[in-house]
RNA sequence: GGGCAUUUAGCUCAGUUGGUUAGAGCGUUCGAUUCACAUUCGAAAGGUCACUGGUUCGAAUCCAGUAAUGCCCACCA
């Protein structure tokens, strides 16, 4: 046998070599030219934001795999991968790493900070990636501060302005006070925290008192009007009167039927701006507009110099203080309540006018919904989300960021007229803080314009992944060919972001879904609830990071664990998964060592036997493998991998090897014992031969390395293909007349029974499975003893029994004669 | 408050269009085995399929309702 088979398990430094000669040999390459149907991927490029852990695994490899199913059926399979290392997430890993804020430094000198510290993450999760045994393109790499990739997120950005789809506007907008910049309504999440409902005393003209409830008595010197609802008999009668704050501000009382007669004492104060209702209230009733929070979140302009420069929560207290003193507090109520926060950093998320760049995707909201229809959502029900949020979104995306390192707006003002002067697109990708437009306007000069200062939301340029891929707006060929993309894959946390802005974009620049397929995979998590963090590595409360694992597992193990888990659901963290796969690789290692040297003597280019010469058991391992690669291709179809595997798994371990290879067993060894046993034997080598190849290929997505190991070290000296990646997946029943095979299945049923039965008897009567007995007695109905009769052979050799006796009974039964 | 999902063996989960006795892996117990198996194979024990009603000859599966859990969203004076 060849000495490579003599090893105890499938060596795992093997992996690497394997993925070596992948790349050598052009495995996972597009091919332009080639006339296959193609099968794109909108890969998700991961964030360069910290270290990356086993969800990242978890949710690529799933992909993964159906990439390399794609391509053993065929298709020319477009895999490109890129890495998102621009925008907030960067920065504050940079400014985590560095220990020192973006703003302390000058925008040249962090950028090159962010260039330098990105670029070694870029390499250790390209490293990650292929040591996974991910059979993407690299060619086709890309990251978002690249140049090209500039550009085409500038020059979308241009188009979509001069569409008049991108509007810079003035007014209130969602503002992080820590990360010092606008976010979209998508970058806030709801966090609990705690705070008081303070019950505060206004004044009438007629001296009389009226109370409101509020959380936020800091923006008190900011109430612009006070609203109650038009029904409520308490306070009808003071609508359009005056009322003086505890402050000593005037403001007028205006019914409204936003406000909710049983919340707090059913009297509201509008403040700029506590919230979107102030926002809209302010605009509908042409309310005055008082800003006190400035973009630090700290307090300016108040009128009241002790709070001025403090923070809301500081100024808060201050305020209560004041209104403790003056009598003006009525209670505080500690309360918990649900707070907007910015998903990057926790900080509680104010509303500020300053003016932004908007994609004005409201008035677009119904495209965004048919869209939707024209993609297959897998699993279906995550379409839901989609249209949920579509359906409630309140805000145009505001994609201006005051940050420093991502794409910068390529625009200029004039200081003189306030225009906006855009680039020549020939100029692109441009920095406007270090360069000049080329059409300069007349009678201006570089003193006379302003630069944009902001940059873009990194998902301004990420939501372009499927046109930075298909060429970046360079290739037409390849865009003809790649777009729209077959499938994007991503998790569900960010359907709101990527997903539906991807849609936007693709809406915007193209009229057109950006995919036929999307597939969501669902988080890892530590363990019931409790979400994975990057922080827990080795010793800590997580699991190992996926370097360790696979260090420890091998990549194989790795994936086998990462499509464990049904398409979309969140899975908690089970080391004993990928034991469990480094356990199915140790089998499939064992099985292709017992079915390889029992093929020693048998050269497949001479010695193969027609299928309808086989033996029976042999033509049925044959069935098998075409009923299998139904159901796979079947489960692929839905972009369920988990239950392929579990398909895969159940054919492998119990048809194959449980039964297949222990009926065999006696043909292949000892021929001599049967009657014509060398052309049975032959059979049997056939069988095995086409068996195990099959049981290569069907594992090869998943486990890449130790299948196509096996192939390299046996098969590929007698197959046309220099890899098991470049074979053709099993064919299925298409076109086989299944009805011809009922009696053979029907026989093998009673095999497998039978085998049952021998092995139950054995166990309870304590006989050894290698005793040979003298008589074998079957017992049954004519119609199954007549269909047990062609396995004869093999029901012998299994059973070790000297003779077999047939007798006519009514129920299906066996007794061993010693 | 709205949407979605989940609830099946001690644990983790499968169960396709309703069809005999509800499955797998891990764990437990017992047995065999070094002649492919860092063992592996076999057997056994273990389930009121969350609950209640309905449709049906027949329901884990379909329908209605209830409950618990999780996720997403809204509300947040």
């Amino acid at each position: 046998m060849h000495e490579f088979f003599e090893n105890k398990h499938f060596p795992q430094e093997e992996e690497g070599r394997l993925q070596d000669l992948w790349e050598q040999n052009g495995i996972n390459a597009f091919d332009l030219d080639s006339p296959a149907q193609v099968y794109s991927i909108d890969t998700p490029p991961p964030t360069v934001s910290g270290n990356m852990h086993i969800g990242h695994i978890f949710s690529y490899t799933q992909a993964e795999v159906l990439a390399r199913y794609k391509r053993m059926q065929g298709l020319n399979v477009f895999y490109p991968f890129g890495f998102d290392d621009n925008g907030l997430p960067t920065e504050r890993l940079v400014e985590k790493q560095i220990g020192h804020k973006a703003n302390e430094f000058t925008r040249e000198e962090f950028t090159d900070k962010c260039l330098e510290i990105t670029e070694g993450y870029r390499r250790k999760f390209k490293e990650l990636w292929r040591s996974l045994g991910l059979s993407v393109d690299w060619r086709y790499e890309y990251s978002t501060i690249s140049p090209e990739v500039r550009r085409t997120s500038q020059a979308s950005f241009l188009s979509l302005l001069k569409q008049g789809n991108a509007v810079r506007v003035d007014s209130p907008t969602l503002w992080c006070p820590e990360c010092g910049t606008a976010v979209a309504q998508a970058e806030v999440d709801d966090k609990e925290l705690s705070s008081s409902f303070h019950t505060i005393k206004f004044t009438l003209e007629d001296g009389c008192s009226v109370n409101i409830a509020t959380t936020r008595p800091e923006l008190l010197p900011a109430c612009v009007a006070v609203f109650v609802h038009p029904e409520d008999e308490r306070y009808k009668n003071l609508i359009g009167k005056n009322i003086t704050t505890p402050l000593g501000d005037t403001v007028k009382i205006i019914a409204d039927d936003a406000v909710s007669i049983n919340k707090g004492t059913g009297v509201v104060m509008c403040c700029s701006y506590g919230d979107e209702q102030d926002m809209k209230w302010i605009k509908e009733h042409h309310l005055p507009e008082k800003v006190i929070i400035g973009k630090d979140g700290r307090m300016v302009d108040s009128g009241i110099d002790e709070i001025n420069g403090a923070s809301c929560n500081k100024a808060r207290a201050i305020i209560i203080d004041k209104l403790k003193t003056s009598g003006d507090l009525i209670d505080s109520i500690p309360i918990k309540h649900d707070v907007g926060v910015h998903e990057r950093c926790g900080t509680p998320i104010e509303i500020i006018p300053i003016a932004q760049w908007f994609i004005k995707i409201m008035e677009m909201r119904d495209k965004l919904i048919a869209r939707a229809d024209e993609i297959k959502w897998h699993p279906p029900y995550m379409k839901e989300r989609y249209l949920q949020w579509v359906s409630n979104l309140k805000w145009d995306w505001a994609i201006s960021r005051q940050r420093y390192y991502g794409v910068p707006i390529p625009v200029w003002y004039s200081k003189k007229t306030g225009e906006i002067i855009f680039p020549d697109e020939s100029q692109l990708p441009v920095d406007p803080h270090a360069e000049l437009p080329l059409n300069m306007p007349a009678e201006h000069t570089a003193d006379d314009i302003i630069a944009d200062s902001d940059v873009l939301d990194t998902w301004a340029t990420s939501s372009l992944t499927p046109q930075i891929n298909a060429g970046c707006g360079q290739n037409a060929d390849l865009h003809n060919r790649v777009y729209p993309m077959d499938l994007r894959p991503q998790a569900h946390d960010i359907i709101r972001t990527w997903a539906l802005y991807t849609i936007v974009m693709s809406e915007l620049h193209e009229q057109s879904a950006p995919w036929s397929n999307i597939m969501i995979s669902g988080h890892v998590l530590a363990r019931k609830g409790e979400k994975l963090s990057k922080s827990k590595g080795a010793g800590g409360k997580g699991p190992e990071s996926p370097e360790e694992l696979i260090a420890k597992y091998s990549a194989d193990a790795v994936r086998y664990w990462a499509c464990g888990a049904s398409l979309g659901k969140d899975v908690v963290f089970d080391e004993n998964e990928i034991l469990k796969g480094k356990k199915l690789i140790t089998k499939l290692w064992n099985a292709a060592k017992f079915s390889i040297g029992n093929l020693e003597d048998f050269d497949p280019t001479k010695d193969m036997v027609a299928e309808s010469d086989m033996e029976p058991t042999d033509q049925w391992l044959l069935l098998r493998i075409r009923e299998v690669a139904d159901l796979m291709n079947s489960t692929f179809e839905k972009y369920e991998v988990g239950s392929g595997r579990q398909e895969f798994e159940n054919f492998f371990w119990k048809d194959f090897c449980d039964n297949y290879l222990e009926m065999v067993k006696t043909r292949l060894r000892s021929p001599e014992l049967i009657e014509g046993g060398e052309k049975k034997k032959r059979s049997a080598q056939t069988a095995l031969y086409l068996g195990l190849k099959a049981v290569l290929q069907f594992i090869a997505p998943y486990m890449p390395h130790v299948s196509d190991g096996i192939y390299q070290h046996y098969y590929k000296k007698y197959e046309p293909e220099s890899s098991l990646h470049k074979t053709k997946y099993p064919q299925g029943m298409e076109g086989v007349d299944g009805s011809e095979h009922e009696s053979l299945r029907f026989g093998m049923n009673n095999f497998i029974t039978l085998i049952g039965n021998i092995r139950r008897i054995r166990t309870t009567e304590r006989i050894a499975f290698s005793t040979e007995s003298e008589t074998l007695e079957i017992y049954g109905p004519t119609k199954i003893l007549e269909s047990l009769k062609p396995f004869i052979d093999d029901i012998k050799g299994f059973s070790k029994a000297k003779n077999i006796q047939f007798i006519e009974g009514e129920s299906f039964d066996v007794k061993i004669i010693q």
